[in-house]
DNA sequence: ACCCGCACCTGTAAGC
DNA sequence: TGCTTACAGGTGCGGG
C-alpha cells in the first residue's frame, strides 16, 4: 500500500521521464476523482512539469505556469508510465492520463489508475495554495522528522502511540504497515498512550521512523502479496521481504524468538512483540 | 475539543 | 465448482 515510501519509489522513479516535459493533453475520464478546477490548464495541459515535490503521502506535480496537480494515491493508486501509442488495451480503472510532448524520452503517456478509487487528483492555482492550504493541515513529513517536532504533537494526545502515528495530521508519511515497522524497531508497544512517551522514546522512535523510511525506499518500497503497489515503470519493491511485524502475526520475533501478537488497534490490524515491546505501566 | 467508529471501494482469498 | 463472506486500509465525517 502505498505510504510515504512508495510515493517517494514513485516520485523518483517518474523525475528523469517528467521533468522539463511538456504535457500535450490531459484526460479526465472520471470527474468524481478530481477536486478543483477541471480544466484542462489546471490538469496540466499544455504546461511543462518543472517540479515533482511530496509531503507525507502526497505527490504534487508543479508546472512552468505556477499551477499544481496534486496526486493522492490512497490505498491502490498508481501512476504509471507507459509508451503511446501501446499495443495493449488501457488497463482498467484508469481514471486520468497525460499525453506527454515527444523528445528523446520514449514513455509518451502517464496514467493514472485506482481500482479502490480511495485516492484521487486535486488541483490548485499556485504553491502558495498548496503550503498554506493544502499541506497545512499535516504534521512534520516522516521521512526527515525529528523529535523536537513530534514530541509537542505526540504530547497533545491521549489517544494510543499507534492510532496517533495514522493521524496525518500529526505525522505525515506513515500508514499502518510503517507504523507497526517503526513501533517495533523503536521498541516501543503500539498501546502505549502517545503523551506517555517520554524524551528517550520520542528519540527513538524518531530514529526508527526515520531508518525504517529510509531503508524501504532504498528497497523501492513494498509490494505485496497483492501486487497493487507498483512505481512509475512498473517496477515492485522489495522491503516486504525485510518486515520485522507487519504481516508477521503467530510467527516468532526475529529479535527474541517470542510468538508475535496480533490484535486490531485504531481500527487497524497491529502486530507486535510482546517482549520487546511491553506494555510501560504509567503513572 | 477530542476522538471513536463507520462508510467508502474493489480485488483476493478463504470457507461452505 | 461456484457462490458467499471476510478482509485489506487512507481518509473524511457524523455524532458522542
Amino acid at each position: 500500500m502505498p505510504e510515504l515510501p512508495e510515493v517517494e519509489t514513485v516520485r523518483r522513479s517518474l523525475k528523469p521521464h517528467l521533468l522539463g516535459r511538456r504535457i500535450t493533453r490531459a484526460f479526465l475520464r472520471r470527474p468524481d476523482i478530481l477536486r478543483g478546477d477541471a480544466s484542462p490548464a489546471a490538469l496540466l495541459s499544455r504546461d511543462r512539469i518543472e517540479r515533482l515535490e511530496r509531503h507525507g503521502k502526497q505527490l504534487a506535480l508543479i508546472g512552468a505556469s505556477g499551477r499544481v496537480l496534486v496526486v493522492h494515491l490512497g490505498m491502490s493508486g498508481q501512476l504509471l508510465l507507459s509508451r503511446h501509442p501501446s499495443p495493449d488495451p488501457e488497463p482498467s480503472h484508469t481514471h486520468a492520463a497525460w499525453s506527454l510532448a515527444t523528445d528523446h524520452r520514449p514513455p509518451a503517456r502517464l496514467r493514472f489508475r485506482d481500482p479502490r478509487r480511495f485516492g484521487g487528483l486535486t488541483t490548485l492555482p499556485d504553491m502558495d495554495a498548496l503550503r498554506l492550504e493544502h499541506w497545512s493541515s499535516l504534521g512534520p513529513d516522516a521521512l526527515t522528522v525529528r523529535a523536537d517536532r513530534l514530541r509537542p504533537n505526540l504530547a497533545a494526545t491521549r489517544r494510543p502511540i499507534k492510532a496517533a502515528l495514522l493521524d496525518q495530521s500529526v505525522l505525515a508519511g506513515v500508514g499502518n504497515l510503517y507504523a507497526d515497522e517503526a513501533l517495533f524497531h523503536a521498541r516501543i508497544c503500539p498501546r502505549q498512550p502517545a503523551a506517555s512517551l517520554n524524551r528517550e522514546e520520542v528519540s527513538r522512535l524518531c530514529r526508527a521512523i526515520r531508518s525504517v523510511l529510509g531503508r524501504a525506499i532504498r528497497a523501492g518500497g513494498s509490494t505485496l502479496s497483492d501486487g497493487m503497489y507498483l512505481d512509475g515503470e512498473g517496477k515492485r519493491g522489495s522491503f516486504q521481504l525485510q518486515h520485522a511485524a507487519y504481516g508477521r502475526s503467530g510467527l516468532p520475533c526475529g529479535r527474541c524468538k517470542a510468538v508475535l501478537r496480533s490484535e486490531p488497534l485504531a481500527q487497524r490490524t497491529t502486530v507486535w512483540c510482546p517482549v520487546c515491546q511491553p506494555e510501560r505501566v504509567d503513572r
